[in-house]
DNA sequence: AACCGATAAGTAACCGATTACATTTCGGTC
DNA sequence: GACCGAAATGTAATCGGTTACTTATCGGTT
């Protein structure tokens, strides 16, 4: 006995109205009586009438949905995201729709292309695509967002201090007197990545400190780890390593100590992003405030969504150095 | 000059056929002629044609789309849950539309209510809720799927034997030589936290073992942790500790170094889950693989969704002991 | 009681796709 | 070249809401 569900006009057939004063109940517009708007929710009751989304969306074109794109979904700097995402969304009355995309940017266009009509707004998160590609992906007519990610010029954007946060993280290591220092950066392709090599080469640069190894890393555990066993390996020297984000600073901080070397003791490390894991870990960091970006991006898309307004202007969220185990303690 | 995005009337028009062509072209039927679709196909790529969703999904009542009604977001589990999710989704051309439904069966209608329309099928998990409760939420006419929760008798479910894996955490902790044990039970209403419970209180009758203690923490790290105090303030003797999930097992952990107690030596502490970050500090635990689970349950939905199919068989995921350094050691 | 402007309610067009049904065109046969 | 069934194409109804526009009803005034 699955029947049909109800609609409009049989709500509006019960409550003998029509299907306007439906609709306009249903909206809160003013201009219906207290009796009309009580029939009107009592029908609605009875017949259990929950309002259609597709077809609300195709005669208001509205959906009160946001598109997230996302590169990946691994590990927790996208689960704090979407975490902050959805709170600010959730508590405008929007839903989230998801979507992954695969670096690959032809995936990208497709990731972007099925959101399309589906929902009102989109935020998107691209380190690895220039910001040309993300210009030319994103539809001209819809709202959009960046986070994270090399500002546009067109669209408000919600970024961080990434040299800052680097060039401040390497000054910590000098500061508690590291002198040769290393740095494992991330995934070549990456706008964040290339950020913070280069906010930790100028604060070597600046502090006049020896020239220091770089090694490339993907922003993974296992890619943090291996650089360090080459470094190793090959008989490198270090005191100090400030690695490109968390995730590859607790790899580099297992193969530290499986080869031995006591941390901070013998090399002092500081690693990006702040997730949780790096609490637990006792691991220096760079805090960014993942799940707050992820908020402020949202509530200004759904401010974008809901009055048109423009701007452009990056905002850029504060880091903050976490000192925790890994640089607490003085070089040997 | 934001021009309105074209429509099928458009590229029907420029590509000199009828609408009906044009959907015919675009959902590879198969009576048309070659020319035909090469004609539209170029008019579609002129005018930078995308089909409109909302509409699509009016009048083919088919979005395209999976609800997924979660608890909360927080922590490593979730996420490993909607990354199994999303994989198995994109696979098979499906969106994912998120929806966090907060503790209240009241607010966990609306979330689902919301969805209506917006989705071919809802995959939920709600290890709060009672099976009618949930059986009572979910709209009879729409495919769903439950995840981690009592078992429907209505709709496939994605289990796992928590009892079975309580016990078996339950009976390392008896092998390996401890007789006093301790349960950190999770919430009071947690499906899933009761049965832990029954499991750990049955291994300990089946060994004849002696009656253990029992607090109620809350899925978190600080209720573990609070627990854990509490008990060494009281001046309780135990030697084996049993959380509940990772998480709470981390905050007994953390509770437990700060009295000054060695682990394993002092007390042998196991968790569930297995978290990530469990393995990062070394956590026995029983492992639940979430993103597995995640993905069957949505690759079983998609099969309701595109085939009507029923069945209500659940499923049951095996589970397995995953022995670290905090229960790998001698008693002292 | 008649009349007024304001407010409430109704009618029907519209959003952009899909698809049943009607019509045209096609390729082959005699 | 006329005729046939099959294949291709076109026409128009339909999905379930929103809303511009029209019509009915209201309370208040003279």
């Amino acid at each position: 006995m699955k029947s049909r569900p109800a609609t409009i006009r049989d709500v509006a057939r019960r409550a003998k109205v029509s299907v306007a004063s439906v609709s306009r109940a249903l909206n809160g517009h003013k201009n219906v009586r207290d009796d009309t708007r009580d029939r009107v929710l009592q029908a609605i009751d009875d017949l259990h009438y929950v309002p259609n989304a597709a077809a609300r969306s195709l005669s208001s074109s509205q959906t009160r949905t946001l598109g997230v794109v996302l590169p990946d979904l691994h590990g927790e700097f996208f689960s704090e995201l979407i975490r902050g995402m959805d709170k600010a969304a959730s508590e405008r009355g929007y839903l989230l729709l998801l979507s992954t995309m695969h670096a690959d940017p032809q995936l990208a266009g497709q990731a972007i292309a099925v959101m399309r009509g589906r929902v009102d707004g989109l935020a998107v998160m691209a380190p690895q695509l220039s910001r040309d590609a993300i210009d030319r992906l994103m539809p001209e007519e819809m709202p959009g967002v960046q986070v994270i990610c090399q500002p546009s010029k067109k669209r408000p954007s919600f970024i961080i201090d990434n040299r800052e946060g680097a060039a401040s993280a390497t000054r910590h290591l000098l500061a508690i007197g590291r002198r040769r220092l290393a740095h494992i950066a991330g995934p070549e392709g990456n706008f964040d990545a290339r950020e913070r090599r280069q906010g930790f080469l100028s604060a070597i640069a600046a502090a006049g400190a020896p020239a220091p190894l770089v090694g490339a890393g993907d922003f993974g555990e296992d890619g943090g780890a291996r650089i360090v066993r080459d470094w190793l390996a090959r008989g490198e020297r270090f005191d100090g390593v400030m690695a490109a984000n968390d995730m590859t600073a607790i790899g580099a901080l297992e193969a530290l100590r499986a080869h031995g070397l006591r941390v901070p003791e013998d090399v002092a490390l500081i690693g990006f992003d702040d997730i949780p894991l790096a609490r637990h870990l006792g691991l220096s960091t760079v805090r960014v405030p993942v799940a707050d970006i992820g908020a402020a991006a949202v509530e200004r898309l759904v401010a974008m969504v809901t009055s048109q307004e423009a701007g452009a202007t990056p905002e850029v969220q504060p880091l903050e150095l976490v000192l925790r185990a890994t640089t607490q303690g003085r070089p040997h």
